[in-house]
DNA sequence: AAAAGTATGTTGTAATTACAACATTTTGGA
DNA sequence: TCCAAAATGTTGTAATTACAACATACTTTT
């Protein structure tokens, strides 16, 4: 189990190395390996743990009947995921999460939270919070992205906060084609074709997954 | 100030009355009104302050250069608002805050949370956090009902979450036309065309909020 | 009750998107 | 290196939406 990721994680910032170890049986940690495109939590589970990428990623994403996609968010190295239904354990999944890539995930359940005492609990319940309102700010901010009611405004919404975040007009996008289509509800063709029209016009330069603008 | 709406709230549930004026105090609760209208946060703010409505109700929406609204939340009576910049607060806001009416809020600053005792403090983050949750919940249910690509899919998947949620066939929604295409992000008068031609189609009888599916 | 203001519904046209079908490029094995 | 599979790009047409302009209905004020 990869717990030099978990030490510098947010979920334990400002724990010492021999209070974590502690933490970590308490929330019964359990390392689990996923191969790519694996489906790792599903709609409609009940789950009182929360999930933590140590190698890989994966994409929280909703799969309607009609076989749509809709990605919400991609969760990298370091990262947490399903941390609300293991805070709202009655609560069913409302997404799938699945395997990006070869990956690695220790689960923590959250049920082992309130045996702990109170000052390591507020400490980490601190930290959870933060956990827990980035993720409402990436929700929010996808919902900019999506806003847009055109194929180019939301692709140049979505550009535009990478390009923020990485502090430069050069950057790679950790989607590929159909992924950022899922991501900002478009069809996949209409964005390639869109894409090719942006070059075109001069408002971006990219290949694969590289942008420039 | 109305305290007894705040001691039936998510946030102190579990508090005493007596443990409640105190924390009010700490946490520098202020009362203040609002109209009809009224900007109450606004995208760009840094704030420490998470508010409660004590009546009447708020939007949460984003208001882009070209006069396009997009509504995320609408938050009402016994509801909180902005605590994810209150727990983050080098976070500048991303949406405004407006007064959906006239409207009564208590603001409480979370900067005093850290000055409480881990007792109190761990039962409060507890709370403080499945709001937070829930808020996320919200957030993502919002994604599914703009998720679909044509405006007929968007309003059924809203109608449908509120039918599930007042366990009725019948029910008001709280957004006029405007605001609920604002939440939908579709246009205004699509939307109207639309709702007409669903109730040709039988599908549902509307009048005003009133809806029936 | 009349008038003014606001909200909602309707319609037409230009622009955009959905969808399918196919072309091309890239990737990952044998 | 070659092949097969996957990813990406392109194109055409039918369907849908954006937008503006206007009609109607409902509210509020006087």
């Amino acid at each position: 189990m990869d717990i030099s990721v978990l030490c510098s994680s947010a979920l334990f910032r400002g724990f010492a190395e021999s209070e974590i170890s502690d933490l970590l049986s308490h929330l019964k940690a359990r390392d689990k390996r996923y191969k790519k495109g694996e489906l790792i939590l599903s709609a409609g589970d009940i789950t009182s743990k929360m999930g933590f990428v140590t190698a890989g990623s994966v994409t929280v994403e909703s799969n309607d009947m009609w076989g749509n996609r809709t990605i919400l968010n991609l969760v990298g190295r370091g990262q947490f995921f399903a941390e609300t239904y293991a805070i709202l354990p009655n609560e069913p999944l409302l997404v799938d999460v699945c395997a990006n890539e070869d990956c690695r995930i220790i689960f923590l359940d959250m049920k082992g939270l309130h045996k702990l005492d109170d000052s390591v609990k507020s400490r980490l319940l601190g930290n959870l919070l933060m956990i827990t309102a980035r993720k409402n700010l990436h929700l929010s901010i996808r919902s900019f992205h999506t806003a847009p009611r055109q194929v180019r405004g939301r692709i140049m919404a979505y550009l535009n906060t990478v390009s923020v975040q990485k502090k430069s007009h050069e950057f790679d996008i950790p989607f590929d084609r159909q992924q950022l289509a899922d991501y900002l509800n478009v069809e996949r063709s209409v964005l390639s074709n869109e894409l090719s029209k942006m070059q075109r016009d001069g408002l971006i330069r990219c290949r694969k997954n590289h942008f420039e603008i």
